[in-house]
RNA sequence: GGCUCAAUAGCUCAGUCGGUAGAGUAGGGGACUCAUAAGCCCUUGGUCGUCAGUUCAAGUCUGACUUGAGCCA
């Protein structure tokens, strides 16, 4: 309804260019897994999806941390980004376009990109002094700054003064347009309280900011004035449009901006809300081309209800966490436990707490035991029945009947904590349809055909459960769905389905959204547990 | 200092249009046996942050305050 973009045919979706400085943290991965588990259902509901991430590699100070190591930036930025590739790979990400700033295709863009501004005459040179702090690579106000010139941000860094001239972007003109944007489209800015906090800041008045630097050199030149480079952030959010390009298509604005743009939804932490949500449409407007449909940003984490900081020494690191647990209880507890759009905490007894129950307990036991019975009483088929022969009272089949459309709306929503919970629902609502209905009773009784029907309600809706989570858990729903005797792959549907052959067996997937496609008599895999329950590996903090 | 959001069971959270509180999880007990000691049933936990106000009636509306998170380029 308020959601176009789940009525269309294709989906694109970006994470924010990760910014090389240092390796992936918590934060990225965060993005990172909605993200994908987003691309993965609407790839589900056979929509053209394409899922953009990258890295942003320009600026000071990734020019100065490759100093300090001793190498040239691109070398720097090149270890870092096989970290994140790593790290998305471990954590069975599939993206479709890896975007990096650095790429040859992207300064034709940008170059582009700023003719046009520029050609709005939105464009000009002035003077810019104050105190610059290289790490967030933005100027502050004196009256911010702690004893002793330390960014309040970064309070081991002391800030510099600079005293430069350079090209800033008319902002200011395009004050109304934001604020008219902001009323006609509520939905542009995600959560509500984020949107909020933009309008809160638009209404303050909106100054022009600078989009050039001096004395960097790692970064795109100006093309009208070679001595300086592109502001990291007017170079980093036009790699969302360098990613739209065909890897075969001629370099132009023109052939990125073609089939895809607008994007559907951009992904973002809370901490880059001001760049999407008010500088990034104020340069569209310039460039006059539309806008994004979307800008979701979600919350933070604590540790064990600590903020977390490089001085406490707490970081959450992924790339342990995923080697310790593996992707798919990581991917299941941070979209299921943590509500998106609110800041979060991570505590490890709680996180295997929370998998054990719900992926191993409820969901693995309920196909386990399942499959046993089919085993023992129906010998390893799926009972003589089908859902037209389920009674229309049955509790596992009112609840699914509604259950794909529900999940859908979440997910459009963005609110994976819902889908989840709703797909719980239905599984322990099949536990306790065993429980009630005691198979092992009917077959003892020679009550056959009522056993067919109990077995295949609950086998069916254990199908729906796994169909339905797959976007989080892809690899538990793939081997469900083999131990049901379905040959389907989740991650191989998530993948290349922007080939036109494939397009068609995409579609074919969406009806079972539905609760009642499994075929009476066909053969069940061999029944083995899908989640092994996690312990504790590590000791947990005090 | 200005502003935004939040505060409900040990933990994570629901709670619609005001009608004296719910789920999951954790803790305790029970019956059962198909199953990964799992699932199912029962159960212990709450002055709904504090104080006022409006109302026949406030978790819900209003004001102030406290605490936490965040925004103020």
């Amino acid at each position: 309804m308020n959601h176009p973009a789940s009525h269309s045919q294709s989906f694109t979706v970006t994470t924010p260019l990760y910014y090389v400085n240092d390796v992936p943290h918590i934060g990225h991965a965060y993005t990172t897994m909605a993200a994908d588990s987003i691309a993965r259902w609407h790839r589900l509901n056979g929509r053209d999806v394409l899922l953009i991430t990258g890295t942003d590699e320009h600026g000071q100070k990734i020019e100065r941390t490759a100093i300090a190591a001793g190498v040239n930036p691109q070398v720097h930025c090149d270890r870092i980004v096989a970290k994140f590739d790593s790290l998305w790979s471990k954590l069975d990400i599939k993206y479709d376009r890896f975007i990096r700033t650095t790429a040859p295709a992207h300064r034709t863009i940008v170059n582009e990109f700023f003719q046009r501004v520029w050609d709005s005459g939105d464009i000009y040179k002035g003077t810019q002094q104050g105190w610059y702090c290289v790490a967030c690579e933005e100027f502050k106000e004196e009256r911010d700054l702690l004893a002793d010139k330390h960014c309040p941000l970064h309070p081991s860094k002391q800030v510099e003064w600079r005293d430069e001239s350079n090209y800033f972007f008319r902002l200011s003109k395009y004050q109304q347009q934001l604020e008219a944007l902001y009323a006609e489209r509520p939905d542009f800015i995600l959560p509500n309280s984020r949107r909020n906090e933009v309008l809160k800041f638009v209404a303050q008045g909106l100054q022009d900011f600078s989009i050039s630097r001096v004395n960097v050199d790692w970064g795109i030149p100006l093309p009208t004035d070679p001595d300086q480079t592109i502001y990291v952030w007017f170079d980093a959010l036009l790699g969302y449009v360098t990613a739209l390009l065909d890897p075969d298509a001629q370099v132009s604005l023109d052939n990125a901006l073609h089939s895809r743009w607008p994007i559907d939804l951009h992904l973002i932490g809370k901490d880059i809300l001001r760049f999407h949500a008010v500088y990034w449409p104020a340069m569209l407007m310039s460039a006059k081309l539309p806008l994004p449909e979307r800008v979701f940003a979600h919350g933070y984490f604590t540790k064990d209800g600590k903020k977390i900081s490089k001085s406490e020494g707490n970081a959450i690191d992924p790339i342990a966490l995923v080697d310790c647990y593996g992707a798919e209880p990581l991917r299941y507890y941070f979209l299921k436990e943590i509500e998106f759009g609110q800041d979060g905490d991570f505590n490890e007894t709680r996180f295997i707490e929370i998998v054990n129950a719900d992926l191993a307990n409820s969901l693995g036991n309920l196909v386990n035991r399942t499959l046993g019975m089919a085993k023992k009483y129906c010998q390893g088929y799926i009972p003589n029945c089908n859902a037209t022969d389920i009674a229309a009272d049955n509790p596992l089949k009112i609840l699914g009947r509604d259950l794909g459309a529900q999940v859908d709306i979440a997910y459009n929503n963005l609110a994976f904590r819902d889908a989840c919970e709703a797909i719980l629902n239905l599984v322990r609502s099949s536990n306790k349809y065993i429980d009630d209905l005691a198979p092992w009773a009917l077959f003892k009784q020679d009550k056959h055909l009522e056993l067919a029907q109990v077995l295949y309600s609950v086998l069916e809706s254990a199908r729906l459960s796994a169909y339905l989570l797959s976007p989080i858990v892809p690899k538990i729903s793939t081997d469900i769905y083999r131990q049901l005797g379905l040959n389907i792959d989740f991650d191989l549907i998530c993948c290349n389905n922007s080939n036109d052959d494939n397009t068609a067996s995409v579609e074919n997937w969406k009806h079972h959204q539905q609760w009642g496609i499994l075929q009476a008599n066909s053969q069940l895999g061999e029944p083995q547990p899908i989640f092994t329950k996690l312990e504790v590996k590590t000791a947990p903090s005090s």
